[in-house]
DNA sequence: TTTAGCACTCTACACATCCAAGTGCCAATC
DNA sequence: GATTGGCACTTGGATGTGTAGAGTGCTAAA
């Protein structure tokens, strides 16, 4: 069944108000609420549809009604207006935007900070992915006990790792697994990293076995994990101030998910490049907890996801607001990382890795 | 006023008590605790000479006594006795501590995550001071538009850098820049940077001054800033088991301290070398927030202070056990990476440094 | 010095009451 | 047929009252 102009126009004010307010909705205010011409009544009755159509609930008999998340879907889809950033919040953004960051992941998180800062809701910020195809390897000697291997990926990211060791290696023996190294794992991705590839590499260094195989560990760590450290969380705090997480139980179940943050990643699949995506409550899947919205915008780099900037709040979050103020940021994003991709294209620049991506 | 030895134990056993009950504890239930052989009312009288004496508080008229932070201060430093982990809390930290892990960064996070197991409160770990003294520079060319910055500490810790630039350089220029920096900053601290060292530097590099300007800029920030992403905190969903974080106000108090990370680095100023560190409350300075105990270990590497792994919980936390779980792990870590400094002793080798340093 | 007894204070809880908000339904009206 | 006013009904929240229980301070007696 379709959604009439009219039930639009009521679904949409109930959830502007609810959004404002958080106070369920009555069809009384509604009514008052001059933009319709319609007794309380009749709203009532119209209420009434949507609510058996999905769109609204009531959280008890004498209560107004709240939105479902199939009705903030909608909502977000296709009913909510466009939000004009205001000055002072486009300063904000600019602000960060114009700082001489080097560092995309640093700048990322500034957004973040600041994007939390226009819309009072928390904010994250993620960078990398699992699946790089590998470069090539760098090392760095740092004394007899230890060094630096160094990991760069063919879409730019770098990471790296401080390996210790127990026995002594020399300048030497380091450079030849450098070279065994990209010799070869040049251009796998850590799935196609197996048993034989491991037996060269074992063969290669055959007279440093503990060595060898302790470089090994350290790059399959690399290539494999979803690197925890690089998902920050700002502003967790401001939460507190919305009813919705004063229950004790609901702020649990969202901290627990910034406990776990390989749930991100997960969450980040769903992401369409340039595109920013609405996660409501648990809608599809149980990625999100209940009560909570997200909102995210995947940041793209050679067309592939490499992380992604987003909010987190309550369900009946302000999206307009949030969706602006991610897509503001993005757009400008891009303008900061596309020169350097458009300089050196053939090489694929760097058009960031950052260390973070070190770890 | 001296506290008598009956003083003294009554203290001890409210102390007891309230930490592992958390409601205030009335005379009458001490009286009944068979080790006095005392009436509620002699017990009584006790408890109010401790309370003008400023070790215990009422909460209202009617009800028991809760110990002040001047309570558990002569608590924790004299009276609790010693407490032995069991067991399974015994495994829980073995087994982190046999683990593999090449970097000291990941096993600190480790430990940090089993104590926060064994004792069920927030924990953190912290890596990283700012007065570090340059031992070298190390450079890896990544492409004509970046480069990976590494500087390695004379204590040891590895610092590194993602670098992008609007011009491109070439490897020989980068080959000169760690070559300038190497020749003027190694040995210096932070704070001994100054201008005339700032502009040797760019002399030396007066062909490509926009190059040395960025390169100071990061150098300037690694050497300069307490590395916020250097500490981890776990468990902090653990903290709303507790009814006194119940209160939404006193949750977030704790929760804002999470969110300035630096404040960390401020409370690790009161590290002793080699001994757990006990703060009650806001006890001295407003560095912790009230209700709140902090009890933390220094890493010391060297004889310097370079990070620390501790817990924070309510004030009424169970002190002698956690002060026992870090005391272990601080021994234990000691050995770890004891034998690394002893191989090497005269080039300093490093004991950690670990990537997350890097940033 | 210790203790028993007692009056007093305060909180937590159960229970009752009242009120406002909002609903659904129905008959009357446009 | 859509809209509306009226009305009975439901419900949660706020407010008030009474009671039980825990704990105290004080005092007089042992």
């Amino acid at each position: 069944m379709e959604l009439s102009e009219r039930k639009k126009a009521i679904l949409k004010s109930v959830i502007d108000s609810y959004i404002r307010t958080g106070d369920p909705v009555g069809s009384k205010s509604l009514a008052e609420n001059e933009q319709f011409s319609l007794s309380s009544a009749t709203i009532r009755s119209e209420m009434n549809d949507l609510e058996s159509m999905g769109y609204l609930e009531q959280p008890h008999t004498s209560a107004g009604r709240v939105p479902t998340p199939q009705g903030y879907r909608t909502y977000v889809d296709s009913l909510m207006e466009k939000y004009f950033l205001g000055m002072e919040e486009l300063e904000v953004l600019d602000e960060v935007m114009s700082g001489k960051l080097n560092e995309v992941g640093k700048l990322m998180d500034e957004a973040a900070k600041a994007i939390g800062q226009i819309t009072n809701y928390a904010t994250f910020s993620f960078l990398g992915g699992n699946s790089n195809i590998v470069d090539r390897f760098e090392t760095v000697f740092v004394d007899d006990y230890s060094f630096l291997l160094i990991m760069i990926c063919k879409d730019g990211l770098i990471r790296n790792r401080h390996v210790k060791l127990m026995d002594p290696i020399t300048r030497e023996t380091l450079e030849r697994a450098k070279e065994a190294l990209n010799a070869t794992l040049t251009g796998l991705s850590a799935d196609q990293i197996n048993l034989s590839v491991i037996l060269d590499f074992e063969e290669k260094m055959k007279d440093s076995r503990n060595f060898a195989t302790t470089v090994l560990r350290v790059v399959h760590e690399m290539l494999g994990s979803y690197d925890q450290e690089k998902v920050h969380i700002d502003g967790v705090t401001k939460l507190l101030s919305y009813p919705e997480f004063m229950n004790v139980a609901k702020f649990q179940s969202v901290l627990s998910l910034f406990e776990q943050r390989q749930r991100f990643a997960e969450l980040m699949q769903k992401a369409v490049p340039g595109q920013t995506s609405v996660v409501i409550g648990n809608e599809d899947d149980e990625l999100a907890p209940p009560d909570t919205g997200f909102v995210f915008h995947p940041i793209t780099v050679g067309g592939k996801v490499v992380g992604a900037i987003g909010v987190i709040g309550p369900q009946r979050m302000d999206y307009k607001k949030v969706v602006a103020s991610l897509d503001y940021f993005a757009k400008g994003l891009v303008g900061q990382i596309g020169p350097a991709e458009g300089k050196d294209q053939l090489k694929g620049a760097s058009p960031d890795g950052n260390g973070k991506d070190s770890e």
